[in-house]
DNA sequence: CCCTGATTCGC
DNA sequence: GCGAATCAGG
């Protein structure tokens, strides 16, 4: 592959608009995160403050002034990643948010959707105050990632009700080989000892 | 461990 | 000019 201008507008574009290498990279196809970054220097963009290609600026620390409010919302993220096949998990057929037919019993529980192994319910159950503590702390920050968002090493939690539009997944980064986030795996893997111990 | 960008240097 | 290897952080 070749840097062709197409090419080289996209990865500006994207570069401009704070994607990271490995982003542009896996988009572009063909090319590494390294030969983005190196293409983004050798372009002297390595500057992503709107676009003035200053060569050198050492510009100690003193700038009082706001680049801008770029507006890097998650919310408006048209989800533009490329589908890459996944062997993580992918269900296939998210549930309809709607029943549109009334003629089903209205007390019926909504379906799940997710092929996945889900957590257990982290809510009647006596897991260490702590643990629901921290998970509750965590859902506050949650990236809200929707199922097309998640990869092998974000938090695959759910939260949430499926059936509304209140629904969403952690996202945070699961650093280990782990479906979730720590405080997740703190509730979702407990070693089955709750309080069983106790006593004493 | 995962990730990020930065730099070097043989091609 | 290109980008893999490496470096330097988070």
């Amino acid at each position: 592959m070749s840097w062709t201008d197409e090419r080289v507008e996209l990865l500006k574009k994207m570069w401009t608009e704070g994607q990271s290498a490995s982003q542009i990279a896996k988009e572009l196809g063909g090319v590494t995160r390294n030969a983005v970054i190196g293409k983004v220097h050798r372009l002297g963009l390595s500057n992503r403050t709107g676009g003035a290609a200053e060569p050198a600026k050492p510009e100690p620390k003193a700038k009082p002034e706001k680049v801008e409010a770029k507006a890097e919302k998650p919310a408006a993220q048209p989800a533009a990643e490329a589908p890459e096949p996944k062997p993580a998990a992918k269900p296939a057929s998210p549930a309809p948010a709607q029943a549109a037919t009334p003629a089903v019993s209205p007390a019926r529980k909504a379906i799940i959707p997710a092929g996945q192994p889900l957590p257990p319910q982290p809510s009647a159950n006596e897991i260490d105050p702590a643990a629901l503590a921290k998970v509750g702390e965590v859902e506050k920050h949650a990236k809200k990632l929707g199922l097309m968002e998640l990869t092998e090493r974000t938090c695959k939690w759910p939260i949430g009700d499926p059936a509304t539009e209140e629904f969403w997944f952690c996202g945070l980064p699961s650093q280990s080989g782990k479906p979730y986030c720590e405080a997740h795996v703190g509730v979702a893997f407990q070693p089955m000892s709750s309080r069983r111990d106790r006593r004493r």
